[in-house]
DNA sequence: TCCAATATGTGACATAATGTCATTTAAACA
DNA sequence: TGTTTAAATGACATTATGTCACATATTGGA
């Protein structure tokens, strides 16, 4: 454990606070006493770290930025079977989007009224807007994927992902992971690579053993 | 012009006064001395007519819910070929959407801070995954489309289009109308009908003309 | 047309949250 | 341990919301 001097110590406490109270609360029921209450700290103290709420919202994007991309570093291989390499990349964002959802959720809920935060999550998703737009381009140059203007479609994916995690799982009870897995890349699939390769993959993931929805 | 009197009429200036302050301004910019001050009345009047802000945009919404369910009727037939009966009700929506971009956007903005239009917005989102599923199941059975779990799917299709909607045309610079018509276009039906008929219809749509994006 | 009766508008007030600052209190470290 | 530096506090200013008793218009019947 690194030595922590009390403003650190403080922080942590803050930034705990704040993912508690998100974890079964809107953004919109988080004020500044709501979040200190459970610190030994005053109110004011809060701003001794941080400008305001959508400042630590910022905070928690930045530790869930590296979380999210560390566990979907695979998007943006480049070698593999794509076909293959979309499943396992959905099945990676589905788990991580089932495990953070209520955070995802606080997150886009603080962008709405914040342009800082929107602007942060807006260049977030390009990360992957650019991810798979690469992609589309490289199987369209193989002759895998035929030839549409990428950018827009790869948008549209991209934002089909992000808001189906946080509407299915971003607040409780969540919807069941599994169907939300396989709609998705029914979805991403069908649309680059065709049908007829969900067809053939469907029976391996509806082997999968199906968890009941959690609390 | 039907006779109205005067709180009819002093109902209305918010109204307007509100749908151009939404014009270019977000939601959250949005109080109620910025929505009184273009009126002839003081701040105050506003809570004769409405409880608060969200109240009005709930007012908004049911406005807005008339004319696109009326503008999308198409996408609730029952008959017809189903890849040309999607492609036109996209055109509807992608029509409305961009037309009414910024007040979309300010709905489902205060959507996040209260609950109440929250549901509304939901309970309107549903009627088009209830269709979608509707429609999804019924070509299931005449074997049109392959047979997999109909609503988390089309929960995710009408995702995607209501967030490419609001993030393409919900603020200005908009984006390219035909271009976000064919995305759509290509992952509904792809998706539902397979590559095969995007292909077929490509022709079609990449005659229609280009306009520019407007402010 | 005028005059109640009623509907509409107003300004002063209470409330709730934010953010600031001089001051107090506690921690760090030599 | 004593001194320097950092952290915490509580009182205050600010801004927006929502409410209320009262003032002023509008309306429709005599």
């Amino acid at each position: 454990m690194p030595k922590m001097g009390k403003a650190d110590r403080t922080r942590v406490m803050i930034l705990n606070s704040a993912l508690e109270f998100l974890w079964d609360h809107r953004f919109r029921d988080l004020t500044v006493a709501s979040l200190m209450a459970p610190t030994n700290a005053g109110r004011s103290a809060f701003y001794r770290y941080f400008g305001d709420l959508h400042e630590l919202m910022r905070t928690l994007l930045d530790m869930l930025r590296d979380e999210i991309l560390d566990s979907t570093s695979i998007w943006f291989a480049d070698s593999g079977d794509p076909v293959l390499l979309v499943d396992e990349a959905i099945g990676r964002l589905v788990d991580i989007g089932y495990r953070r959802g209520p955070f995802l959720r606080a997150i886009v809920d603080a962008a709405v009224t914040d342009s800082r935060i929107e602007g942060d999550w807006q260049q977030f998703l390009k990360v992957f807007d650019d991810a798979t737009c690469s992609r589309i381009e490289a199987d369209q140059a193989q002759g895998l994927i035929l030839q549409f203007d990428a950018p827009p479609v790869a948008y549209s994916l991209t934002r089909v992902n992000a808001h189906t995690l946080i509407d299915a799982f971003g607040q409780k009870p969540r919807k069941h992971k599994a169907r939300v897995q396989q709609a998705l890349a029914r979805v991403w699939i069908s649309t680059l690579y065709g049908n007829e390769w969900v067809a053939e993959r469907a029976s391996t993931l509806d082997r999968k053993p199906t968890e009941p929805p959690e609390s």
